[in-house]
This record gives C-alpha cells, sequence and structure tokens, in this order.
DNA sequence: AAAAGCCCCTGGATGC
DNA sequence: TGCATCCAGGGGCTTT
C-alpha cells in the first residue's frame, strides 16, 4: 500500500509526539520480512530522537546515554500501517511490532507481513545498512536535478515503468504514481527509459514530484485500509488519473483507459495522451 | 551487468 | 453458504 507520500504522511503524523520519548518495552508478534536485528531487550532505555524518511523506509533515530544509537529501520510492505497513542488495545492478530515508550506505543499492524522493523547500528549510525545503500535519488529533495535524471534514463533499457519502480534511479515512487506521473508527462510506460529525450526526461521529472507532493498534501492514497499514526485515512485516490481505471473513460480525452502487466504488477495509461 | 522471474503472506472481491 | 481463483500500495534474491 504505501508508497512514498503514505510513509512521509505516516512520519508527519507522529514525528513530533515520540520525539524524547523513552522506550520501556518491545513486543514483537508473528515474524515479519527481516528479523531485528537484535535482541528487542537491547532497545530498552534508548531515547527516540528524529523520525526521518528515506524512500518508504521510516527511520527512527535512537539514543543512549545522549550518545548514537543506532537507527530503527520500519518499513511498511503492502499492507502495512502504524499507529502511535498513549493507550492501545493489546495487539491483534495483525499487529506484529510495539515499541512501548514513555509518551505512548508506536504500532506496526500489517496483515501480509511484507514489512519490518530493523535494528541498524555501527558504521554511519546505521545509514550504511545493507537496506539503505544503494537507494536512488529523493524525489522531493533538492538532488532530484532533471538534467542527472535524464542522464540516468540513458542507462537504463528496461521500460520506463519498471525503472521508476526500481528505485535505483529515484525513490519511493510505487504502482500507483509510477502510472500517474507517466499519465501526467504523457509518455507510455511501455517506452525504454533510454529512448526518452531530454525535454521528455524534464516533463517526467516535474510529473514525479508534482504527483508526489499532491499525494502527501492529501494525506496519501487509502485504497483499502491505509491510515496515518493518527487514524486519518488518504484522499489521492479521488484525484486519480489512470490508477485502477481500466476500461474508463480518459478524464482528458475520454478514450478507455488501459491496463497491462509489466513485472507482475498492473500498469494504468491512456493509448492516447501517453505517446510511445 | 542488467533485466526478468519467483517468492514471501493474508484477505477481499468475484464467479460457479 | 462453500470453495476456487484472481488480485492487491513492495522488493530481495535467483535465474537468465
Amino acid at each position: 500500500m504505501p508508497e512514498l507520500p503514505e510513509v512521509e504522511v505516516t512520519r508527519l503524523s507522529f514525528a513530533d509526539r515520540i520525539a524524547g520519548a523513552r522506550v520501556l518495552e518491545v513486543r514483537l508478534g508473528k515474524p515479519l520480512r527481516w528479523p531485528l536485528g537484535c535482541d528487542p531487550e537491547h532497545l530498552t532505555g534508548h531515547t527516540v530522537g528524529a523520525v526521518r524518511r528515506r524512500g518508504k523506509y521510516l527511520l527512527l533515530d535512537l539514543l543512549l546515554d545522549h550518545q548514537p544509537g543506532g537507527l530503527l529501520v520500519m518499513h511498511l510492505g503492502m499492507s502495512g500501517s502504524v499507529v502511535f497513542d498513549r493507550y492501545l488495545p493489546p495487539p491483534g492478530r495483525h499487529d506484529h511490532f510495539d515499541l512501548v515508550t514513555s509518551l505512548g506505543t508506536l504500532r506496526l499492524h500489517d496483515p501480509r507481513r511484507f514489512g519490518a522493523v530493523v535494528h541498524a547500528a555501527g558504521q554511519d549510525q546505521g545509514m550504511a545498512h545493507k537496506l539503505l545503500s544503494g537507494l536512488g535519488v529523493e524525489p522531493l529533495g533538492e538532488g532530484f536535478d532533471a538534467g542527472l535524471f535524464h542522464q540516468a534514463l540513458k542507462s537504463k533499457k528496461a521500460p520506463i515503468k519498471q525503472v521508476l519502480l526500481a528505485g535505483e534511479v529515484v525513490v519511493g515512487v510505487g504502482n500507483i504514481y509510477a502510472s500517474e506521473a507517466l499519465f501526467l508527462a504523457g509518455i507510455r510506460p511501455s517506452l525504454r527509459a533510454c529512448k526518452i529525450s531530454r525535454p521528455r526526461a524534464a516533463r517526467l521529472h516535474a510529473a514525479i514530484r508534482q504527483v508526489l507532493a499532491q499525494a502527501v498534501s492529501q494525506g496519501g492514497s487509502t485504497l483499502r485500509d491505509f491510515s496515518n499514526a493518527m487514524g486519518q485515512t488518504g484522499h489521492f485516490q479521488l484525484s486519480a488519473q489512470v490508477y485502477d481505471r481500466a476500461g474508463l473513460p480518459c478524464l482528458s480525452c475520454e478514450t478507455p483507459i488501459r491496463r497491462i502487466v509489466q513485472q507482475q504488477r498492473s500498469t494504468y495509461f491512456c493509448p492516447v495522451c501517453q505517446k510511445p
């Protein structure tokens, strides 16, 4: 479920409230995608500092006696969501991680368990962790430059939709927003990335930023059950131009939207507005 | 080296 | 009502 906007909206909904909290206990449910990477007891006594985001990962800075104490890396997978509150009911069948702190409990709810919580420490305070190295540039950051983006696409022969999803060039763009950004840019998802001209790459660069920023401002997309750490749902799905609209008229030209499958994921596009 | 396939897991919607 | 099938916001690992 969660792409960059949903993760960012989640971050914004609890970062300020958890800052300075002291970890009292960690409760684990069923196994997630990866093991925590440390004894849960080890985290007790740490303090939570800033909550940051890298791509679709949430990063909780940990401190111990005012010294850096590594990172707690959280990923929401396909069906994950987080809640943070002073009082929560006992964990349910899909609640697999509780960080009980002096200011409330941070809980990961994840029915499919593709998500994870991993403790990363050591070199570079955990930022050198395998999961975080090798990630592309942040699309909403200053490092996302149209010219560099075009250069990066030149070396990729795969279809542009798949290159966006891979996250090696730019992070955070998932299945919904890849289709939406390509529609806004007027580019066919099947077009090989290396074939995209400089002007079209610039247009896609702008479209990615626009779509993601708009989605963040609308609280993300709630397709089935996403909500932020305050329990609030998102509304971007009501603004989607092509995602999940197969057979429905294009909102720009009325041609039926098409659905194709790329890398076993659905892609939606308008065959008229989006040129090969 | 890059691209394509294969899984991990649960639940909701649809069809017979 | 029951059961089978398909589909779903991701991404690491293995195979071509």
